[in-house]
DNA sequence: CTCATTGCAAAGGTTTTGCATGACC
DNA sequence: GGTCATGCAAAACCTTTGCAATGAG
């Protein structure tokens, strides 16, 4: 999503636009590593020294109530945010801790039989995969 | 798995066997709930009154390394714990925050097709879903 | 008897909150 | 100008660690 049409949905749901809330949705955008609140922090030290962890927080939350990131627990401690929102699987390296896309993969089936299988009402899912990336299956 | 078992489990790994670490176990493998750390400390608060928080968390982690455990991260700020050590996928209600087993779902094929998108080398995944209870529907 | 385990309290790490200052509209 | 957002510091969580006292083998 680009940067005009953050800054629209942000005051159509009510807030008000920062250089802050946009330089946070742009890391999100930018990059495909599924940084943590911490990772989006120090990268924006550079350019943000006065950004503080608490803004990043309080951002993330908005982004998340307006759809424009999700949500990732991949078995850490802190949470993981994606601005890619279409529901797709994960995977984690268990040596270095990356945390990358899985690409091309239709899910409908296994939902369909989930569905099937539950009482539940399904609203969402999300589905993690761990193993050894190729760069550390080099190393080893 | 019975209480013998777990005794001869852990003796066999080299640890004591404690009352604490086999009523820990046995909270685990009497429930349903995926509790947390925090729902089984309670849960052996009437019968343990002097157990500490610190011995369950050391007492899972032990459990974890002999595989008599699994760990579950289904969104929330704390791990939840499961007996039962075969892959199944979780389900959790926004509602109520109870957190189910999905059985009787074979995700083998789903399985294999992420081993042929994803160039890491798989060792395991975890399936979350989300969506509204039976008792929580009724309700609304 | 020895050494691992327990349980307390303190520390560590992540996330949230309160509040005065500052920025957007 | 009024109101919302920022950023600091403190608080709130969850989990881990250190250590003296205790208990298992």
């Amino acid at each position: 999503m680009d940067e005009q049409s953050v800054t629209n949905l942000l005051r159509e749901k009510g807030f008000k636009v920062t250089p802050q809330r946009l330089a946070i949705y742009d890391v999100l955008a930018k990059t495909k590593e599924h940084p943590s609140a911490e990772m989006i922090f120090n990268q924006l030290q550079e350019y943000y020294p006065t950004m503080s962890l608490a803004t990043v927080y309080k951002t993330i939350e908005i982004l998340k109530e307006i759809g424009l990131v999700q949500v990732l627990n991949v078995g850490e401690d802190s949470f993981r945010y994606d601005a890619i929102v279409e529901n797709h699987p994960h995977i984690r390296c268990m040596v270095c801790k990356r945390v990358d896309d899985v690409e091309e993969v239709d899910s409908s089936d296994f939902i369909e039989k989930i569905k099937e299988k539950t009482a539940y009402q399904l609203t969402g899912q999300q589905f993690y995969f761990y193993g050894i990336c190729p760069k550390c299956m080099v190393k080893h």
